[in-house]
DNA sequence: GTCAACAAAAATATTTATATTTTTTATTTT
DNA sequence: AAAATAAAAAATATAAATATTTTTGTTGAC
């Protein structure tokens, strides 16, 4: 067994492309690389230490996710954000995720039902737990996302999920900056619950309601974190 | 005034990589480059005299659009594609679109309304007009986008123009194959005639109906000859 | 002296060419 | 027939070359 398959086992990573790609959307969604910051070649070179041809592959791909912005022989810049881009990612994330969770419901199994009250109380764990520093917001995203997608997991379109997906992810360098920002007024672990309760009970209408609002209220608090920074 | 800027003009293609993307796209979609068929670097660079540099840039763009899929160490084949893939993004498309035409119809002004009208008339030139062969196909295939992006152009929403823009373009791989299957059986004109009249009558629901069965019709046609090809 | 136009230089992006690694195929051995 | 090995093909990554853009500095006009 080589050196290299031995490491492939940790992080199952086949490509540099890949590693490239991982970092730099990990660095770009969480604000370690600025919005409209221009991404040249040589400081990321230095800064992941890889070669150019990966890391163009990479921000190619991050252009697809519209992280990147690709100049054309002008080199690369990180993706700006506005209040408007939060409020459109808010509204069409409503859209597509109360559709997939109307779809997720009536096919939910018992597996479905047992991972949405597994995800939901590692999150309550984490929630009423002691109160901890930053580390604990990447954790509490995380647990966020999964609880957020094993309701959703039932849904049969491979291709809402991977729209709500994108949705949901690019609300994340949103929701980041928000949690910074804002003390968490919010009850979000009652809104949590509402949600699991909705989806246990396979009752559609209410569950299409209670994230509608759960995500609209998201997006206030995105919005109102984002105005207090004075970013346009 | 240089050689290259000269070029420039007529193409507005700026860079290497670029024209790689495109011309990948239009093969991928017009299924020159088959589904599943493995895109091997040198059997491309001879094809478009283009290096594997670019190459690769443009198919790491093309796996963030799902038409090419990265098979990591392996190298890249063209997306498949299945009757269920056709079947989620008319569904997906039904959403996005119809949610795109209500906020668009509100908020169309004057020019809103002509473009509709120019643009349906131009298809419907080429609809009425003497019989063609193939080369009237991507003439269709071009006059139908315009028509449907003029009818959601006044939607103020970037991220769900965006959304559709891509479902759209996605269900034009399956267009373009039944299109070459099937005759036109449906009375397409009439249903483009339907939806430009709902809109221009800023009838929201009515409009969303239409646009609705509009995309049914056309997914259950696409299914068809997708069957009838014996993919599976 | 300030501004604009220009030219040279530097920085940067892009592409090609080369080297390395990995996977696949063919062959041989058990 | 299955496993091991060797050869070929292919993908990936690095490094070097090329082309473009940006910056800087200079000149000349006002």
């Amino acid at each position: 067994m080589s050196k290299t398959s031995l490491m492939r086992e940790a992080g199952e990573e086949k490509t540099t492309s890949e590693r490239a790609y991982r970092l730099l959307r990990e660095d770009i969604v969480s604000g370690a690389l600025a919005p409209g910051q221009k991404l040249k070649i040589e400081m990321l070179r230095n800064r992941y230490d890889i070669g150019s041809g990966p890391l163009r592959e990479a921000m190619s791909r991050l252009a697809g996710d519209h992280l990147v912005q690709i100049l054309g022989q002008r080199g690369f810049v990180v993706a700006d954000f506005t209040v408007q881009d939060a409020r459109e990612i808010g509204d069409l994330r409503k859209l597509v995720e109360a559709e997939a969770l109307s779809l997720s419901i009536p096919n939910g199994d018992t597996a479905w039902e047992e991972r949405i009250i597994t995800t939901f109380h590692r999150l309550e764990r984490l929630e009423t737990g002691p109160e901890r520093g930053v580390e604990a917001l990447a954790e509490w995203e995380q647990l966020n996302g999964a609880f957020h997608e094993a309701l959703v997991a039932a849904c049969p379109s491979v291709w809402l999920l991977r729209t709500r997906a994108g949705m949901f992810k690019h609300h994340e360098r949103f929701r980041r900056l928000s949690r910074l920002r804002t003390v968490l007024t919010r009850d979000i672990h009652g809104e949590h619950r509402a949600l699991m309760e909705a989806a246990l009970d396979k009752d559609v209408a209410k569950s299409q309601r209670v994230i509608r609002t759960h995500i609209e209220a998201t997006t206030e608090a995105v919005i109102n974190a984002i105005k207090s920074l004075g970013v346009s």
